[in-house]
DNA sequence: GTTAGCACTCTCAGTTCGAGAGTGCTAATT
DNA sequence: AATTAGCACTCTCGAACTGAGAGTGCTAAC
């Protein structure tokens, strides 16, 4: 349906710029009139409605009644983020401010993951959805053993990057502290580097106690890696509902539940980001591939760092979003939170 | 303004138990021709009309609009609840499925935590609040020190109830492994069980590194204590939008500010459940002290183990809401979540 | 290529109005 | 004394109607 990509004019391409700034920014279909009005473009309403027509027809813009003014397609705000992509930018202070919000924070990921979505929320005034950052490979670094009552072990993992799980185990008879020192060293030294399935495949170097407790660890390993993804964190929601689109509470209600449902926007964090990490991608209207997203857009980044974590962050909201800020929102979060990955992972 | 606190004759107990039934069932308001027909009460539609007005006089039912059928009142609804707060329980087969759910999902209290408020949000069908357990008193259990390079120590620390905090540390010099399991042994022997000032307590007697060293862990138990708070976990917010009073999208967007409002839902569960564990308590319209909460109830309880650890578990939704299903499902996923963190602390 | 003018279309908010539901009261009945 | 039938009255809600306003596309003139 859509036609073919025109090239636009200059004139065409500040008309169609303008008219989705104003819907942006008001949310009604705006007309030839309000344009000429409100900005005073050195031409008559007739000559913008022979322009809007050939935007229209191009595919750019679309007309929700014969007569109502023009809304933008999402071939038009494609073609409008596009032009977009490169320039935006935070102001300084917003910066800054953000800055010292991750500095004053508790220094853990977890906090972190939290705060970039409240940041991002607040900055881009849609929702927000931040995955904990997913370790590339989960691998064995350490192992502790440590006696709490005669024959309870509580096994304390360390993963490579930092992250730590425990594990209680009960054995079948008691083992003096000495002993189980001597067999963790052991794991610690002939698995270290590895992941489940490597630390279950030395196994058969070890005595009973040691086989058992390298199952263990290998199990451990195992739902460490399952577990680190799915986390997906969330704020702003209640921005959404706030925009005019989601007045009719049919809408505002498929809107959350949208928000609620883990499952599909892993799928599209996961799919959209295969690439590179500090790009910005916006999907717009789910670009065909997401149906249930027809009426949304989201702006996503990859963050972390290659080789130790990654994780995504978004922001989701209607077609008819701020673009511009939450581009910028979402780069400058990436960036930080890639740095934090970094400091983290790297020590 | 509602009159003193008459004693119901069975009659008019009955009246007010079907106006409610039917009133969460429909959302509307329930008429007394409604009444008869529906469940043939072996009266006229005049008599039941004579019994309303005592019952709308008594406070119990209010009459939105002259001529429309009645409405329960907040006292209406609490002389409903007080009766029904003994004696509703979960069919034996979702208690199965609960148990089954429990069961098979990772062993994780931050797992468990969400699950809980998944399975409230399912089983109430309206939203749910999780707080995850908070020790009683964060206590230093055990201490590792893991060289990871050179001058780079991680320090991992096993608190009383299971919980593992790591933290890195960077040295002046370089201190060999063996130095370092020497310094974890003596500060695990001179602090196990005390809490972060009981740490710093004991500092004079390590030596340098040693009182470098307790330092840190003073300081990663400080901030165990306050992080262990504060963290809320929420599911079936969509629910709660879905429910026909949030059809106004102002009012559905104000219900979404609330749910996202943690500082006041973390007030009521702590102002709320000062007292015992294992009662389900149901606060009803804010009960005078909430102003926010003037339209909705919530259902809750705390769950844990005196002495070791202890979380809030709710759910909140309309004032017209299913408090029989609510009161059950909170009870047992509380007595569920009590056996969980026994578990976990008493190991 | 641009613009003024105009007829036409469509939405939206406000208004009117009748049906329906429910009430309270009175008088008769048990 | 409690219950009930009957009735007049009140109030809401949805449907139908209507005029104002905004916007368009087209044509003819500049």
């Amino acid at each position: 349906m859509t036609a073919g990509s025109t090239a636009l004019s200059e004139r065409q391409e500040t008309i169609l710029a303008l008219i989705i700034h104003e819907f942006i920014e008001h949310a009604e279909p705006v007309g030839s009139k309000r344009l000429v009005e409100r900005y005073g473009l050195g031409v008559s309403s007739a000559t913008v409605r022979n322009e809007m027509t050939v935007l229209t027809e191009a595919g750019y813009l679309r007309q929700p009644h014969t007569s109502a003014g023009r809304v933008p397609t999402e071939q038009g705000y494609r073609y409008f983020v596009r032009g977009l992509l490169g320039e935006t930018d935070l102001p300084a202070e917003e910066k800054r401010l953000i800055r010292h919000q991750f500095h004053q924070a508790p220094v853990d990921m977890e906090e972190w993951v939290r705060l970039a979505a409240s940041v991002l929320a607040h900055h881009s005034r849609v929702a927000s959805l931040v995955t904990a950052p997913r370790p590339d490979r989960t691998a064995f670094k350490h192992l502790e053993l440590i006696a709490t009552q005669s024959r309870q072990v509580l096994l304390v993992l360390v993963l490579e990057g930092g992250e730590v799980r425990q594990q209680m185990l009960t054995l079948a008879e008691p083992v003096d502290q000495s002993r189980l020192r001597q067999t963790a060293e052991q794991i610690t030294r002939a698995c270290a580097g590895q992941d489940a399935g490597g630390v279950l495949a030395q196994t058969a170097r070890f005595g009973v106690l040691g086989q058992e407790i390298a199952r263990l660890v290998a199990e451990v390993l195992e739902r460490a890696d399952e577990l680190s993804t799915g986390h997906l964190y969330r704020d702003g929601l209640s921005n959404v509902l706030a925009q005019p689109e989601f007045a009719d509470s049919e809408r505002g209600r498929s809107a959350l539940h949208l928000l609620e449902e883990h499952s599909l926007l892993e799928e599209v964090l996961a799919k959209a980001l295969s690439p590179s990490i500090g790009g910005v991608q916006v999907v717009i209207g789910g670009e065909g591939a997401w149906e249930e997203l027809r009426d949304y857009s989201m702006v996503l980044a990859r963050y972390g760092a290659a080789g130790y974590a990654t994780g995504a962050l978004a922001v989701l909201g209607p077609t008819r979003m701020a673009y511009g800020r939450s581009i910028s929102a979402v780069r400058y979060v990436a960036g930080l939170m890639s740095n934090l990955v970094l400091e983290a992972f790297a020590a």
